[in-house]
DNA sequence: TAATGGGTGCACT
DNA sequence: AAGTGCACCCATT
């Protein structure tokens, strides 16, 4: 196993993009054949989004002028779309293979406990679990001094205890795909209205550490001592790698890392060129761009501020995988993440390169489909949502001019269907369990500011790709096609 | 049993309104002394108003200058106060011995859905459940005309599929008394936000029917097949008698009646006598009248139409006990509800005459503690809410007067303690168990115009209570008590 | 304390 | 980001 030993910022993101299903993590027992498993589907992420856009349902009756949709049209209303419904859809890759459905949250939560990220179930199904963080009630002791008019029966009761109930954005969608036997995970919306806190006094927490303890999951349990320690002392954590051991995946390749700029300020001007949609759109306007998953744009007004900045984006680590890294300035020792430059840091799936992570020998379809979760080791994937309190701010992109097309982005899926080709050395029959080796500093928040923390907005997402073995031949990289840039010219 | 063959209309309440709480019924498995049992405590209904005004909770922060108590001083916000927060407290008595928490909602079942309600559980706990009507999802297909502009590709989609969600503010709060070792059932808020319409095909009835079956509650079965037969053909509906056949009541007192005034419009003035108000409040607002649980105040600005009005209320019926009658015209056979007066029909707790309903042999103590629900028919107690729709409508109370006092009321409630004592035939030794004979069409309301129902009030409180024996010989009536009488002073 | 109120996790529908 | 029925909670008095 690869060792990580760079340390990125605390509010970076690193989101695998992954659209390509894959049937490498799948429980298969109820597949039929192995070609409908290895069939590579590509669903542009366009498409996803609008459905949901879609199927959104009010829950009153609509307001008679109030419409969702004049959001998506008028330029002026474009940064409350985006404060509000600027979906990310983040797939998750690997997964394990999960028995039962109760598996997946605590798979969940061994990733987002040490992001400060309290994960609970919105809403659950057979084949479907919606998490979301949970709720944050803070009771305060408010005197209601308007009431003192006449009711003097009731001046001691006046006292109003309002609690506070964080209704964040953020959800992770685990939805089992009958087609695919497998539990696909998907980070629907990567912002949060509050500050992710690691909180060891939880109860989910506590209830986490009942799991772990009743599955005899020692090395977990090690880590997260660790963390709790870490945490109470207000040490430097350190990054917490979490990789798939399952031996099942046959590979995975990274397709898509989108670095948002932490210095683009509101009036830079953000021109995309290229669009993901799949045709039902005609004429690509702002909004619709905006649905793009792979197109957040983030407004990085504030000054972000570090007591001690002790932790580096490692970019010579060859498991951390940046798309047109050469056009990014190495970091190197961070120490002001203001002084890092991401222009032209964004990037798109055929320009990923691939790395070989990790070759293991595929079990064969009985050990796959005995394979649990407890052969499952977690110490490789680390996604950590940021754009904290996004929501509590309003971003103007009414400077940004977005002038993406369907075109550009249909252009860019198509040659990622087959154009990822590079960089695995594995054969058709030796498969790999390739992971993705993000490194991540946990959230650490006793260091940072937070004030000024919720105006910055990095977004460093790593793209990666789980590909079955039969497309890889098909599988090329195009780093360099201009068409295959997002492009960030500064206003300013 | 006594059958009533005396018809009420449809949208009468009938409600038991019960302060005294009555370990008649009680699971005494757990009561130490007789003696406690026994007591009878009389709690003001104002009292436990003010306490739920004053423990309500905002959900999110208190809006700065919003605030809810203002309402309650501002006569011009008087109106919205009624619409929102005119609470009753309508205790049912007798309740039968429940062994279990989940004996509680088919009991209520049996009552409520011939009323067209549809309960369904709040919230519930160890010690208590809160019923509310079952929310009514009603999915629209109406076009999204406003998101044409440039978004072609989501005209298909445009739909929206709004869901109406009936925030009904009707409650049943059933909560299991420690001290009292008993389940206490009251109505928290007898109004409702829509039409009350038995609906057979709902899934909370096949619920009730499959538990009836599990039960093999066969008379139960039979009464809601006939009830379905006539729903479905639009027959009308037989009033359904419930009554309580568990033999553990020693007796059941009728104590409050309240009728309201079909035809009272918006410009009647309504001049309130009494007050119920234990004394902490010094200066008695009308919005501290509006507190009053029996005091609801019923605005009538529309006139009730029916297509065809076969049942009738049978003033005649012994087991009718309607407070103030002689005040009554007898509608006789009415056809017309709006040719009802219902002037001066407003009564309260100890002008309420007794009648006996029925005898049985009082089971010995070891003969109570087993007694189950099956052991209980429900034939006579007939709650129905009314104010239909009441919260869709702004009832302006402005130019009602309300000048109850709180001496008035606490005149009312302590002579009501112990002045009750007539018509009760049974001695010290025999105990009944009497029922509410309650007489109520049901919901028919194929027969009805809801348009113009929505906008009627009908309020048809008949009030019971339960004392022990004990406290039989204190009891007396004073039905023609001055301060007895609510009087509605017509302004038209 | 017991009584009473409400928040919210989450699975059913 | 299904809505909601329901229960496990907690807070206040
Ligand atoms: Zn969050
Ligand atoms: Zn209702």
């Amino acid at each position: 196993m690869i060792e990580i030993g760079s340390n990125i910022p605390y509010d970076f993101v690193t989101s695998v993009l992954h659209n390509t299903p894959s049937t490498s993590h799948q429980d298969r027992r109820f597949s039929r054949t192995e070609l409908s498993q290895n069939m590579t589907k590509i669903e542009p992420i366009q498409k996803e989004q609008n459905i949901k856009e879609d199927t959104k349902k009010c829950k009153n009756p609509p307001k008679p002028r109030i419409k969702r949709e004049k959001l998506f049209t008028t330029p002026d209303k474009l940064s409350n779309f985006l404060n509000h419904d600027s979906n990310k859809l983040i797939h998750l890759e690997p997964v394990p293979i999960f028995n039962d459905k109760s598996e997946i949250k605590p798979w969940l939560q061994k990733i987002f406990f040490p992001q400060g990220i309290d994960l609970v179930i919105e809403r659950s199904d057979k084949s479907k679990i919606i998490f979301k963080c949970k709720a944050v009630t803070r009771p305060t002791n408010e005197l209601d001094t308007n009431n003192i008019e006449n009711n003097d029966t009731t001046t001691t009761e006046n006292r109003r205890t309002p609690i506070i109930t964080t209704n964040c954005p953020f959800r992770i969608r685990a939805s089992y795909s009958l087609k695919l036997k497998k539990w696909n995970i998907v980070i629907v919306n990567n912002t949060h209205s509050h500050q992710c806190v690691f909180n060891p006094d939880s109860d989910e927490y506590k209830k986490f550490k009942n799991h772990l303890i009743a599955q005899n999951d020692t090395d977990t349990i090690k880590e997260f001592e660790e963390l709790e320690y870490k945490t109470k002392f207000k040490l430097p954590i350190l990054p917490k790698v979490i990789s798939c051991d399952c031996g099942l995946t046959s590979e995975v390749n990274w397709f898509d890392v989108v670095i948002p700029e932490p210095k683009i300020s509101g009036t830079k001007k953000v021109t995309k060129k290229t669009n993901i949609n799949n045709g039902n759109s005609v004429a690509t306007t702002a909004a619709n761009t905006c649905n793009n998953s792979s197109t957040t744009l983030n407004n990085m007004n504030g000054n972000m501020k570090y007591d001690s900045i002790s932790n580096f984006l490692d970019l010579n680590n060859p498991n951390i995988n940046i798309i047109n890294s050469k056009t990014v300035t190495p970091p190197g020792n961070i120490t002001n993440l203001d002084e890092i430059d991401f222009t032209n840091m964004f990037a798109t799936k055929k320009s990923v390169p691939q790395f070989k992570k990790q070759t293991t020998t595929k079990p064969s379809l009985k050990q796959q489909q005995t394979a649990s979760l407890d052969e499952f080791n977690f110490n490789k994937i680390i996604t950590t949502p940021s754009n904290d309190n996004l929501l509590n701010y309003s971003i103007d992109f009414n400077p940004l001019s977005q002038d993406f097309t369907d075109q550009d982005l249909n252009m860019i899926l198509n040659s990622s269907d087959n154009g990822i080709d590079a960089f695995t050395e594995n054969g058709p029959e030796s498969t790999t369990a390739t992971t993705l080796d993000t490194l991540m500093e946990p959230t650490d928040l006793s260091y940072m500011d937070f004030v000024t923390k919720d105006d910055l907005n990095l977004n460093l997402n790593y793209g990666m790709d789980v590909t079955p073995k039969d497309h890889q031949s098909q599988l090329k990289t195009l780093p360099n096609d201009p068409n295959n840039q997002f492009m960030f010219d500064s206003l300013m």
